[in-house]
DNA sequence: TCTTCACCTTGGAC
DNA sequence: AGTCCAAGGTGAA
């Protein structure tokens, strides 16, 4: 379990640490500094750096388990989705609009990561009317409340997300009121129940397998769970890289500065607008519009709002 | 098909 | 100190 600095076969130009980890797509990777991150994936505690001279990593494990470094690197490759050439991709976005090649100047290295559709769904539950702090907090109160211990490491106790089983105890809604997860306690109980009643045991994951359409309009059926919610599952741990999540702020953007069809109408964002976004991004950026779309909305964040402006103040300096 | 409203909680702005 | 509002929405009327 005592672990070293590994070297992670993988360009620091082809994957930016601190905006794929803390851009709001998982919420539980903790900066310890100004280049390492900690959390937890698969059942391991990692640690990365991101140095001048490339990517490194350390893993804490289970007492019980043996380390495999074959088994950590194919860990991290499908986490990254390392087999994906972001340089052509970037390429392929700038060449299709302006606008993204401005934004990506400042943005490069970000990726999508390939995640548990389990701690994936129910993490987005809690996102709903919320703030990214207080959804990371919410779920590291779910790993803590109800996930098993991992280990610990500089006196920190990691925590496995908890199984669907676990979340679908009788008692778990009164818990999470008392947790202050507020209405979102009885959705996550009651999506929980439901997955439990599902006759395939896998079948979150199943969905990997069928149509983005098909995927969304099932987990659509959810409780607490709608087309923005659906989207950002159907990113982020079903493979449909098409998904497009419009949120608020994805929504004002696009109708100040892109000219979609009967966008301006509606005065509220609705399914019909929704679509229209999606399908415009899809159209613009084909097959992996999703991941264009979030490369162009993190900008915009306001966590990351603030490094710019350090930045700015910095070079002014 | 679109609008309106309630919903838990928290932190910042007046 | 009290009130209001927004923050990765969803569901129901
Ligand atoms: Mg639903």
């Amino acid at each position: 379990m005592a672990s070293v600095w590994k070297r992670l076969s993988c360009d620091g130009d082809v994957l930016n640490l601190g905006i794929t980890l803390v851009c709001g797509q998982a919420f539980r990777w903790k900066k310890l500094n100004n280049e390492e991150w900690c959390g937890v994936l698969s059942g391991k505690v990692w640690t990365f750096k991101q140095s001048s001279d490339g990517i490194y990593y350390k893993v804490n494990s289970r007492l019980s388990e043996v380390e495999s470094t074959t088994q950590n690197e194919s860990i991290l490759n499908d986490y990254f989705q390392l087999n994906i050439d972001l340089h052509h991709l970037y390429d392929h976005w700038s060449s299709r609009d302006d606008n993204f090649k401005q934004v990506a100047a400042t943005i490069s290295g970000f990726r999508l990561l390939r995640q548990d559709p389990v701690e994936n769904l129910f993490s987005f539950i809690c996102s709903s009317n919320n703030n990214i702090e207080r959804i990371s907090s919410m779920v590291e109160a779910l790993c803590v409340k109800y996930g098993g211990i991992i280990t610990e490491v500089n006196g920190v106790v990691y925590h496995d997300f908890p199984s669907i089983a676990t979340l679908a105890e009788p008692q778990v809604e009164q818990e999470l009121r008392e947790l202050k997860f507020g209405y979102r306690a009885k959705f996550i109980h009651e999506t929980a129940k439901i997955l439990m009643k599902k006759c395939n045991k896998d079948w979150l994951i199943s969905l990997r397998e069928v149509p983005y359409e098909e995927a969304h309009a099932a987990l659509c059926e959810l409780p607490g769970v709608g087309a923005k919610v659906a989207d950002c599952v159907c990113l982020m741990s079903l493979d449909k890289t098409d998904a497009i999540p419009v949120d608020t702020h994805v929504w004002q953007i696009s109708c100040r500065d892109y000219n979609i069809p009967d966008l301006k109408k509606s005065k509220s964002l609705t399914n019909k607008a929704y679509k229209a976004i999606g399908d415009h991004f899809r159209q613009l950026f084909g097959k992996y519009a999703g991941w264009a779309n979030s490369v162009l909305f993190s900008g915009d964040l306001k966590k990351f709002q603030d490094s710019k402006v350090n930045y700015i103040q910095v070079s002014l300096i």
